[in-house]
DNA sequence: GTCTATAATCCGATAGAC
DNA sequence: GTCTATCGGATTATAGAC
């Protein structure tokens, strides 16, 4: 072969990194394999010896975005058990007006949420165990209050998008602000009941 | 005309409700104006008699949308101040199971708030008033908190958008369960603070 | 592996008849 | 108002050259 197979290794390492990066900003649906391609210097007939459909590289773009998103190496950081002051300090770097602004680099959830929602079993599937992973994690850090972490993920997902919608900053930053002050008053209230 | 304008009016009311619907179900960018057509009985040109173009609808869906929303119904019904027991009853509703299960009767925002998120600054703005109205009335439920109204807000749009991610009914209730916690939490240490 | 060229289909939108 | 017919372009995907 012409090329090496880490070359085709590092294009493909590429359509998941920048191409997901467009995918997170434009939507998955309204973004052409020719536009994909043209992003990483490629024609759109390329994508092909990559991928086999564009349906199945949804699938592993949101693979991909997963095993890689901010929260999933934050949670996996290192041996030792993750704390409460450290996912406290996750929650807040999620729900900062940067990630409202820059999509392209933030998590999948968000900004590809309902094409997830709307995709085949296996995705959702897949979404769900890494999900269920960091879940888990989290209620470790929660005094095993499993159901706090499942809220505390909606939270932040809701309140990015939610954020998102919003025309102007102030709003953005109102919206943030509240979804960090319910946050806090939740996790505090449980804080005492399980201190008390 | 051969038409009355009251049948026009009919039919485009039709567009806004069980074209919505569809909408909801499959994501804007990937239904055509053919394909919303045929859901109302129509051609596909009939659509630019209602509409200038699919952007356009996009706007007025949107605003409808949030015009007849669940949400705004409840928290308009009658003249009289919406309380904490009648919030609380329209969150436990909103992150139901069969709200999970039914995106194209529910609410705009978990299936159609990324697009609105890349729409647009005059979408943007209109959903920015429509949200403002509603979390200025949740705030008066909540003892004038109005960051714990965007917050309960965030995590009802979150909530229902993370439930449907998920592929087993099973995760799909252990995520509303914990979104309903979560909040309960928080409502309840608010409530706490403001009576001690 | 990636290219150009192209098949087959679908897209948003318009023209003109009724 | 809604139709049929159609334009021009974009879409997903394939064929064959290198």
């Amino acid at each position: 072969m012409r090329y090496s197979a880490e070359h085709k290794q590092q294009t493909r390492e590429r359509l998941l990194n920048e191409g997901g990066a467009l995918v997170k900003e434009r939507g998955f649906a309204s973004l052409g394999v020719d536009a994909l391609m043209k992003a990483v210097g490629l024609s759109g007939a390329a994508f092909y010896g990559h991928f086999p459909s564009k349906d199945a590289f949804f699938a592993e773009l949101i693979e991909h975005q997963m095993a890689n998103s901010a929260l999933r190496r934050s949670a996996d950081a290192g041996d030792e058990r993750l704390d409460r002051n450290h996912l406290w300090r996750t929650l807040q770097h999620y729900l900062s007006l940067s990630h409202v602004e820059h999509p392209e680099s933030g998590c999948a959830l968000p900004a590809l949420g309902a094409e997830i929602a709307r995709a085949d079993e296996p995705v959702r599937e897949q979404v769900e165990q890494t999900l269920g992973r960091l879940q888990r994690r989290w209620a470790d850090a929660l005094d095993g209050n499993g159901e706090l972490a499942w809220g505390a993920l909606a939270q932040c997902v809701g309140g990015l998008l939610l954020a998102r919608m919003m025309a102007s900053e102030e709003s953005r930053k109102a919206v943030l602000e509240g979804s960090r002050q319910l946050l806090a008053a939740a996790l505090q209230a449980k804080a005492e009941v399980s201190a008390g």
